[in-house]
DNA sequence: GAGGTGTTGTGAAACGTTACAAATCACTTC
DNA sequence: GAAGTGATTTGTAACGTTTCACAACACCTC
């Protein structure tokens, strides 16, 4: 920056008004500096800028799981929203440890970055505590802190039970179980008390090992396959994943889906359509959710009111093939 | 800092030599200023400690997409091995848009990381250009432009071609096609090379629109069905979404995979091993490829010899459901 | 007691920017 | 012609660290 003034013959404020943008200066000197900044291939130095504005134009992005395609769209909303707002996106993967996920929170607390976008790993984190004594604007999404007072964005978890199971009661089915992922997560757990609640007992809970991925859904089928016991004829996976995962047990099985069972799924991530038999799902409007928070976020960056400080955002069912009405013969 | 100092009744410098491990402190002074420093909560600025320092431990990492399995098992890997090394890493999405890529590769250029990781998008892009007057260390990943010069870790096309068509030939095909990405993409057009040299002009070749994903597949076997040909009993899809998607097709057409037709993909995502049918692939050392590339540039920022300024590795066939001998009569 | 040697602590100068107040100059306006 | 107005430019002091050279002291050795 130096040099570019030296060579423009102006001082070193004047670079810099030139370079952002200040009205007032001649024509003439401006484009003096411009050609000295063109012919020096200066380009200004972000980490100097952050120091001296306490503004990075970064905004921190901790997720549970980079690996699975439903956090990947929403990091992928994010990072269009943010840049087109000039921002860049510091993504941290917490891969569901609440240890890591502390020490991510702590890492951007020193002050990298401008705010916060944060998706809790699991409930047993507190790292509701570290978020409220941070300096910088948060905003928390999809599994929100139960503690949590600040910010937040989610999706009606109440509304994505009632869809699924809705969908399977109007098919007929009556014996209807729930493919549970770790309760520790605050959206499961929320998913599973609603599950309870609307089927009023009737409803089995089908529990999983610490997997809540593909292998997850396919041992929690294996072993309730194993078992002996009657199937559900209709089966409400916690995610898309999940589903697959029984799906693909069932099918080793020779237990064919929807003819001997319903399976319907909950997050429509992309391969779903493309499956045979493609899954029944409630969507999750993701891109919403991400774009709402990270609107929600900037506003606060830019200490305007937010609007609302807690957005709740509806599902949708999508019917697919992997749903049906029961066979009448009872297997 | 100044705080902690003044609380402590030593100096900045004392301070910052405490929190930097200095070795030359009185036990009883350390002890002084680390409680100073847990009674006024400092943590320190790491925008600061870039700028006085010129390095900011971040390593950025540029890929051309985020939500595809592929990549995010590589952001993952990359994201732990740094990490263990005491680094941050910084991801970037180009959405498979030079412009984009350039514009990524410059924001990280004025000085926010130590390092460079980076899977270019296209070919077209003439990213290697920014790329060479770099003032910082680049590793380029699998996509390796064909003018770069610079440190790269890629994997072995040819022996990727030779594994999927010549397990198709093992089982007896005769018609193979592939079925082709966008061919700007480097490791595209170098497999599309690969396969019509091994199958001597006997192949033919399957293009697709621009996505090369699920839908990519999908519509293009659906083409390959409208236009009524005959079809190719062995299919080398470019990845694995394309090769599902392709399935898809066949299937709503009443074509079964693996009977009337074989489909062997590339790349081996997660959910590979639970559809119906599971997928024949080939696998890519990706975690290798990740941990190889970002080991390298670390390497290169401590100024260490690195080793190898290339590396190349070897894929692996993993011959799963989608693959079987062709039928004897022709349909 | 002069000259090492090693341990602790410090003050001042950077690193590359931007914010602020002030300086300069050319016009109007009364 | 004095004073006000607005456009244009500049010098200086931060921002929170680390680096470096040196100061202060204690201890040992000849």
């Amino acid at each position: 920056m130096r040099d570019v003034a030296d060579r423009a013959q102006v001082s070193i404020t004047t670079v810099s008004n030139v370079v952002r943008g200040w009205p007032y200066i001649a024509a003439e000197t401006r484009s003096r500096v411009e050609d000295a900044i063109e012919a020096l291939g200066y380009s200004p130095h972000s980490i100097a800028q952050g120091l001296r504005t306490g503004r990075t134009q970064v905004i921190g992005l901790v997720v549970p799981d980079l690996a699975s395609q439903y956090f990947a769209v929403m990091v992928e909303t994010v990072e269009t929203v943010a840049q087109q707002r000039g921002y860049n996106v510091f993504v941290v993967n917490s891969r569901n440890s609440p240890e890591l996920e502390i020490q991510a929170v702590e890492q951007v607390t020193s002050r990298w970055v401008d705010g916060l976008l944060i998706v809790q790993s699991t409930r047993s984190a507190n790292t509701s505590k570290h978020l409220s004594r941070m300096q910088i604007p948060v905003v928390a999404m999809e599994r929100v802190p139960q503690d949590y007072q600040g910010a937040s964005c989610m999706i009606d978890n109440q509304a994505i039970v009632r869809l699924a199971v809705g969908h399977l009661r109007d098919l007929g089915h009556r014996a209807i179980a729930m493919l549970v992922a770790p309760r520790d997560i605050t959206v499961v757990e929320a998913r599973v008390q609603a599950f309870l609640s609307l089927t009023q007992g009737h409803g089995t809970l089908i529990p999983t090992a610490d997997d809540f991925g593909l292998h997850g859904g396919y041992t929690a089928a294996k072993r309730l396959l194993d078992s002996g016991g009657a199937l559900p004829t209709g089966i409400f996976a916690s995610n898309d994943l999940m589903a697959l995962g029984a799906i693909r047990a069932f099918s080793e099985h020779g237990i064919h889906v929807p003819r001997d069972v319903s399976i319907v799924g909950v997050d429509d991530i992309p391969s779903c359509a493309y499956l045979t038999p493609a899954l029944t799902t409630v969507r999750q409007p993701l891109e919403l959710l991400a774009s709402a928070g990270i609107t929600m976020l900037l506003s606060l960056i830019d200490e305007k009111p937010p609007g609302a400080q807690q957005i709740v955002l509806l599902p949708e069912l999508i019917v697919r093939e992997s749903t049906g009405a029961p066979r009448k013969s009872k297997r």
